[in-house]
RNA sequence: GCCGCCGUAGCUCAGCCGGUAGAGCGCCGCCCUGGUAAGGCGGAGGCCCCGGGUUCAAACCCCGGCGGCGGCUCCA
């Protein structure tokens, strides 16, 4: 959709017109998939986006920030420019250029920036985005809106899953019934999960005394981000990250070669404060519940966990439709600075490889990219908005074995440092549901709804007959509403519509009569003069095996 | 934290140059007793984010907070 030549011309223009505009010092445009960003040195004056808008060309009746560029003659005689001298300013432009023709470019102003990279550099920075006719832009700002339309902020709200309060604190969420519902059932899938790779689920409080943040050495790295209080003398610290709760229970008794792996798991709920400014949706809180686990290991122990683990995130992520290109695997080795032994890395490093290679996985490397403690393998996905995430991670530790003087006793006698990884599938319960919602635009797959059913009586004396067909589907721990009530048939279904309710039961004098029902689904599916136990069993295979389709109705479609 | 923008009914928003507030949807009630994506009528609902200042008078102007949005940096 961006086509990076054009991008770059644009960014060509934009910073001869700002540069010329306000005697800003361009310092150079960079082209993604998201558009272009083009900085200068301003000497601490900020333009308004309306400024720039008007600066730029002509605003569109329609609200929308929009101009228009006419090509100049200096950009014929540009060839694979890599600076621009234009009224004797230069502008140094990133990346590779292949010149053509350009009649008019279609800018869209996205939003002017302050960035700071260092205490005496303040930058402006123009995001925007181009085109070459009118069309592609309207497409793009077509795109804008439906990115807006699947927004977790908006539809948690109008779905009803959970709210943030002003008085409650920012970066803090409160989970309504609803988004509580998706919650457990994303938790249910990781505690299976878990449950089958032998990790045994654990509990830990959310505070301990700064002394254990001290040996884990957050105290003195990650100190700005915790939230510490004195009490009584004693400073204490709410948790950050669940792994020193779980290294004491390690050593809460001597542990033999035997005893390895020893795997312990955590839906733990951790708090990081944040910066203001980071704070976006579900998706950057300050608090959070991880699905976390810790894996603690003899050295040759670590490639068949690994690879375990890998092949269990990857069905997990199939089983919301990631799959295929739309995951990427990396591997991510030593950095300049680390600790541990060389051979460590190596060895760890190296059964990160195995592991990966075995299962036949495609990776990037990416070269000194690992935590200074261990290697790690990501596992990123797309969405359906053509969006990355990194969500799962696989991390080999051998720094916090070490600061806890971690040992286990080998075959001989001998004491040994267990080699620890530390491993979430979903990454945050939170992060991944505000994924999710946005990838389905709230219409989840049923087993994950909030709602499953909702039973529609036709008219007012139907009501018994609805609320009788709802208890055989609650028996059978359906979430099944019924939407009785003064209003029309087609409102109260419109409104199921818009609940994003995955199966609509509809029951007339007809159904009634005939002890059937009327099925509709998403995308205006329907099955008339349905079995209600036919549906039932349909539906609970459909939801037993969290089926990312809605099988249900189309067997009976297939039936009919 | 930094830069910009924003904060009016449950939600989305209007409210001009200062004269103490409006719409649509939703909610509640009544009517309609219904056949598939908004049936009709009526009603209630507002510390105009908070605190201070200017003014005869502030939703509107100024200052400070809090919160939200778009970016930067960082991250699950």
């Amino acid at each position: 959709m961006i086509d990076q030549d054009l991008q770059a011309y644009a960014g060509l223009l934009v910073s001869s017109i700002i540069a010329e505009k306000y005697r800003f010092k361009p310092l150079g445009c960079s082209v993604s998939d998201r558009g272009l960003a083009c900085d200068f040195d301003t000497g601490g004056i900020y333009p308004s986006v309306n400024e720039l808008q008007n600066l730029l060309g002509v605003i569109d009746g329609g609200g929308s920030v929009t101009c228009e560029i006419r090509e100049d003659e200096y950009l014929q005689s540009l060839g694979r420019p890599k600076v621009c001298i234009h009224k004797n300013i230069e502008i140094p432009l990133e990346g590779e250029l292949n010149p053509r023709p350009v009649k008019k470019i279609y800018i869209h102003v996205i939003n002017v920036s302050a960035h700071n990279p260092g205490p005496n550099i303040s930058l402006l920075r123009v995001n925007m985005a181009a085109f070459d006719s009118r069309e592609r832009l309207e497409e793009y700002l077509k795109w804008l809106e439906e990115a807006e339309k699947r927004d977790h902020r908006i539809l948690g709200r109008k779905l009803d899953l959970f709210s943030f309060h002003e008085e409650a604190g920012a970066g803090l969420v409160l989970y309504h019934p609803k988004g509580q519902v998706i919650r457990e059932e994303l938790i249910k899938l990781a505690r299976e999960i878990n449950d089958s790779l032998g990790y045994k689920e654990v509990y830990t409080p959310h505070v301990y005394r700064s002394l254990l943040w001290r040996i884990s050495g957050h105290l003195s790295h990650y100190k700005d981000k915790m939230i510490l209080a004195n009490i009584e003398g004693d400073e204490y610290g709410v948790k950050p990250m669940n792994c020193p709760g779980h290294i004491l229970i390690y050593k809460s008794l001597p542990r033999s070669y035997r005893d390895l792996p020893l795997k312990l798991s955590e839906f733990g709920t951790v708090y990081r404060w944040e910066k203001r400014g980071e704070l976006y949706g579900l998706l950057r809180v300050r608090g959070f519940t991880q699905d976390d686990g810790h894996a603690f290991l003899r050295e040759d122990q670590v490639k068949d966990e690994v690879k375990a683990i890998l092949e269990k995130l990857l069905w997990m992520l199939s089983l919301f439709g990631f799959k295929g290109d739309d995951i990427k695997v990396s591997l991510s080795t030593r950095p300049e600075e680390y600790i541990g032994t060389i051979d460590a890395w190596d060895k760890a490093t190296e059964a990160l490889k195995l592991a990966l290679e075995e299962i036949g996985l495609k990776y990037d490397v990416k070269e000194g990219e690992g935590a200074f403690y261990g290697p790690k393998i990501d596992v990123d996905f797309r969405d359906s908005l053509g969006r990355w995430w990194q969500c799962g991670t696989i991390q080999v530790d051998f720094n916090l074995p070490e600061r806890f003087n971690m040992v286990y006793t080998d075959e001989k006698g001998r004491e040994r440092r267990p080699v620890m990884v530390h491993r979430a599938l979903l990454g945050s319960v939170e992060r991944f549901m505000a994924i999710i919602i946005e990838n389905f635009s709230g219409r989840l797959p049923t087993w994950l709804s909030p709602v499953q059913i909702v039973i529609i009586p036709v008219s007012r004396n139907l009501e018994d007959k609805a609320v009788e067909l709802a208890k055989m589907f609650k028996e059978k721990d359906i979430r099944t509403e019924v939407f009785s009530g003064s209003s029309s048939l087609g409102k109260r279904v419109r409104e199921a519509y818009s609940q994003a309710i995955p199966y609509i039961v509809v029951i007339g004098e007809k159904e009634a009569e005939a002890g059937m029902i009327t099925v509709r689904a998403r995308g205006n599916r329907e099955a008339r003069m349905v079995k209600p136990e036919q549906f039932l069993e349909l539906l609970l295979e459909e939801i037993k095996d969290r089926k990312l389709n809605q099988s249900a109705i189309e067997s009976l479609l297939d039936l009919q």
